[in-house]
DNA sequence: TTGAAAGCGCTAACAG
DNA sequence: CTGTTAGCGCTTTCAA
């Protein structure tokens, strides 16, 4: 154990902070008390503002300094039945995507006073389900939760809490309540135009459980719909099993090179799996992209690096977080805004397809 | 806004869920009074199981299905005075590192039905006592922070909340309470000792603000102490201000390079930023590691990618985080987890130092 | 094994 | 502008 003699590393100490009180925390009455006022002008001063005397005010706010007071939020927010906590759920913390969007949502709900409280559903929407309803026991303010498929009584248990949701990431389908994402479908056909574009004909894709992705599922879908219109179709695919990552890229594309040697163009299910083809490719010393065009999606950092710069489609991660944060706090406030936002991507070129 | 109408993508519907109370959630009263016991039974079923006849146990837990009940935690948490809440506050989400401590905490809070609540410094010992007052505020049965150096009244704050404190990441130091994590001193000379081993004397150091990262800074104290204890120091440091990264990295070198020509070898406050010099190498021409040794910190995947493997020292992340985790918990129920848990570092030779 | 009473710390609603 | 009353929904404690 740590003694309380143990010095801090800074040199300054801080202002002698009121000794705790016994057996447990100030309580609102106790600051009441110490400002010869009641415990509803103190609960004004801390709320309100408005409604109370400047010198009134004053009282509370040194009785507040003095004695140390910290609120209480969870006595507050059983009697007002506001929490100010807003519920996140995304599919994985895997790669840099959620962590993105996580910061966007806390950098538009921090400064409001809301607070969000992050699960992680392993891209199984099952465990997605358990979630929110164990979630759903700190009766929170809202929910922002990645992707518009669900569980039925997902979607009746978020419907009958009658609070705001925004789906996040896709615009594919039909929200809940409300979208903000970007056409996966549409981001796959603009990649398929690529690659058609260069003339490439001899198109596979590695990815992993379609399942379970289900924004890569669309993507891969707009891709060969785009290849259909033009009468053509997808020559092979490789779909791996596990997390994707670097090493689960190169493994797949040695696999779908070995079965189909004919191949002009992989398409993969993101930048992760793409770069570990990329690999697979310098080792295996196929030239990129002149024998073998590679592509795939996000737009990460690790698409930068490298030889080649990864071609792939960006997609606008911290800004989805932001602005979902910010329709719902719209929404609490009593205002209206999009069902869908599609806030689009970015096709990048890059030096591989 | 979605009509009620609107088809759920699933085919199967969800069996009917009960109507929402009017004007709020079904209460544990309610369930009382169907099952025909007092609230205290049902309360009872809910937690202990045990002290309840079976008979009694069934017609809850009948009720409970029947009425769709949803406990409340804010009224259950304000009653017990137990939250089952840990607070996390991490400096960044900015690259993959405190993601994968998330990961390990989460894991190991999940199934034991405690629930992490996140905040984000910013690398900002101000914003994070800030933030550890606001949070305060949830009661939280436990802290995870990143560091050993906080403010001194954030120190107090944590002191006084007489809860559990895991400060991840770091062991260089006193902990508040407990610490997980690795010596970033060890890990900054065991990088020095691997550049004098390959007969490298000009050595430089490209980084961030260091008042910022402090860990990053105690690598290079490490790092320039192993060469002090060999007679030699660090020839030249860029210290750049902003969000670590491959562009700030690449800048940086390209600076040091420019003021200090002669260099054999650049010591990278992290990988982002040592991937970052190296693509400046490869544009500019500069052999690695032939002409210059390049190395940075995490072990992240993005090192294994690029023609030459990044030299590094890998941090266990996910480790960490699933120990602190642990190590709460075990106090929690009264346990005596060590006070400073070393989890170690590991050196990755790679291909560019 | 079950229940009754009391209260956790705060706020809504109303009164003055 | 300030105070009083009455809970929010649950658990603790004690009694039966």
């Amino acid at each position: 154990m740590t003694e309380d003699s143990t010095l801090p590393p800074h040199a300054d100490e801080a202002p002698a902070l009121p000794a705790p009180a016994e057996g447990g925390a100030v309580t609102l009455e106790e600051v009441a008390a110490l400002a010869g006022v009641s415990t509803m002008t103190v609960s004004r001063v801390l709320r309100d503002q408005a409604h109370v005397t400047a010198k009134t005010r004053d009282k509370v706010k040194a009785a507040i300094a003095e004695l140390g007071y910290v609120p209480n939020r969870l006595a507050g927010a059983l009697a007002s039945a506001r929490t100010r906590l807003i519920v996140v759920i995304v599919p994985s913390l895997g790669n840099i995507v959620f962590p993105d969007v996580l910061r966007g949502i806390n950098a538009a709900l921090e400064p409001r006073g809301f607070q969000a409280v992050m699960g992680i559903s392993d891209y199984d929407l099952d465990k997605e389900e358990r979630l929110i309803e164990t979630m759903m026991s700190w009766r929170p303010s809202g929910w922002i939760l990645a992707g518009l498929e669900h569980t039925p009584r997902a979607r009746q248990l978020l419907k009958a809490s009658r609070c705001p949701v925004v789906e996040v990431m896709d615009v594919d389908g039909e929200p809940i309540d409300m979208a903000v994402g970007l056409s996966h479908r549409a981001a796959g056909a603009r990649m398929a135009a690529h690659f058609l574009a260069q003339g490439r004909r001899r198109l596979g894709y590695v990815g992993g459980d379609l399942g379970r992705d289900l924004r890569a599922a669309k993507r891969l879908q707009g891709f060969e719909q785009a290849l259909q219109a033009q009468g053509l179709s997808l020559c092979a695919r490789e779909l791996a099993g596990g997390a994707s990552s670097l090493r689960l890229g190169r493994g797949s594309l040695q696999r779908l090179l070995a079965a189909h040697p004919g191949l002009d163009g992989v398409y993969f299910s993101n930048d992760d799996m793409a770069m570990g083809g990329l690999m697979h490719c310098l080792h295996a010393g196929i030239a990129v992209p002149g024998q073998l065009a590679l592509a795939g999606f996000n737009g990460l950092e690790i698409g930068e690096v490298a030889p080649q710069r990864l071609s792939t489609v960006g997609s606008p991660r911290y800004e989805i977080g932001q602005v979902a944060a910010q329709h719902l706090l719209q929404r609490l406030e009593g205002g209206q805004p999009p069902a869908v936002t599609d806030l689009g991507f970015e096709f990048i070129a890059g030096e591989t397809a």
